[in-house]
DNA sequence: AAGGTGCCTTAAGTCAGCCTTAAGGGGACA
DNA sequence: TGTCCCCTTAAGGCTGACTTAAGGCACCTT
């Protein structure tokens, strides 16, 4: 598997290099835009890590030729924290994936893998549990054979829950992966949002743990 | 998640322990290297804030010992703010993470989480004991091929417990775990916590030493 | 440009379950 | 046999979660 990494920040570039090596990845590294397109032109990639501040533009304009170009290559953007405007547009854009900075290493390394699957085709980046089957491309679901469609909100609360059936995530995990590492929400919305969520899914999909967060029911 | 706060400045120490219970942390405070050197021999934490100029020593000794023992517990240092020679002295010396002062206290929680995160992944162990294997990032556990699952304060209780299999815990070493020392409980939570772990559990999973504590059975 | 629509957040009231407290009985060690 | 501990049980309190509703904001429509 060999990637591409587009990140300016020299430490931060050596430490994914590194990093993503020791997780099994082969990774190459470039810093700017101009470079990215050279590459990518040049080819041979299975997939892309790209950060969109850099110095000669935005990472969102290399996603954007790519995709002109026809490519559907995996591409996994990393965003700064507060701009979650950022994501959208990026996906939006074709990215398969976002991650905030800073991040964990072995889960960007885990949603490498997972968009990296997609795009072998091998396993559609469907994720089924107790019924429910979500398709992350269109952010909906199916459910006793019925579609049901979730907010962003919901849906980045239910894919966390999914990727990990069974294991607990506390409201500060869930806040987490809602807005970046520190913006300070003074309030219930994980609350309100898994009370959605049930109300979509059905009340027993997903189970409280008193004190400690909330996890997908139906683990043995 | 229990955290050592190590701080000389009283109104900042106070707000650092105040601050970061707010935001969900059990935190114990100490003021000096010493301190803190016993404080850790003790255990029982999740992960350390560690200022680096305290009144007899520099907190880098403290963190060089503890390393020196064999721990990776989480630690993020509090830095004077141009000290950046500091920075990477720390983090050589085996910091997880650094933040020059003054900082925002959610910003120090944002990464106190990410790095405390980071130990989970590391820790995220399997307990085995006597038939019983316990699962931390579901809070449940697996004995003679049933799920059994605990609330809060039991599994903390019964995690304690497994840490150590066969070592005994007294009743003041495992109401520390619970709370944060400087709480007082003037009861028998413990003996309570145990008797329903024991209904969980079996009755001969947990042994009482009497007068000292109690451990896991079945220990030589 | 104005209005509408949907989503997200905030806030307050209600509810449920765990935790604590307390009190009485039973077992171990001297 | 007496005295501590520890066990057991049950009741109340309190924290944390649920529910509902209203306001704000961005985006889309007209």
């Amino acid at each position: 598997m060999r990637l591409l990494i587009v990140e300016d920040d020299e430490m931060l570039r050596d430490g994914l290099v590194v990093g993503l090596r020791l997780a099994g990845f082969t990774a190459d590294a470039v810093a700017t835009c101009a470079d990215a397109d050279q590459a990518l032109v040049i080819g041979g990639f299975d997939g892309m890590v790209l950060d969109l501040m850099l110095p000669d533009g935005s990472g969102l304009g290399v996603l954007a030729r790519l995709r002109a170009r026809g490519s559907t290559l995996p591409v996994l953007l990393l965003t700064a924290r507060d701009r979650s405007r950022d994501r959208v547009t990026g996906l939006d854009a074709g990215a398969d994936d976002y991650l905030g900075k800073p991040f964990d290493l072995p889960e960007l390394a885990a949603r490498l893998r997972a968009i990296l699957r997609r795009g072998e085709g091998r396993a559609a980046a469907r994720m089924d549990w107790n019924g429910l089957s979500l398709d992350p491309a269109r952010m909906e679901g199916h459910i006793a054979g019925r579609a049901v469609r979730f907010s962003r909100r919901e849906f980045t609360i239910l894919q966390a829950l999914m990727e990990r059936p069974g294991t607990i995530l506390g409201k500060p995990a869930l806040e987490e992966r809602l807005y970046g590492w520190q913006e300070d929400v003074e309030s219930n919305t994980v609350e309100v949002h898994i009370h959605n969520l049930r109300f979509k899914l059905g009340a027993a999909f997903i189970e409280t743990v008193r004190g400690v967060g909330y996890r997908l029911a139906g683990a043995a």
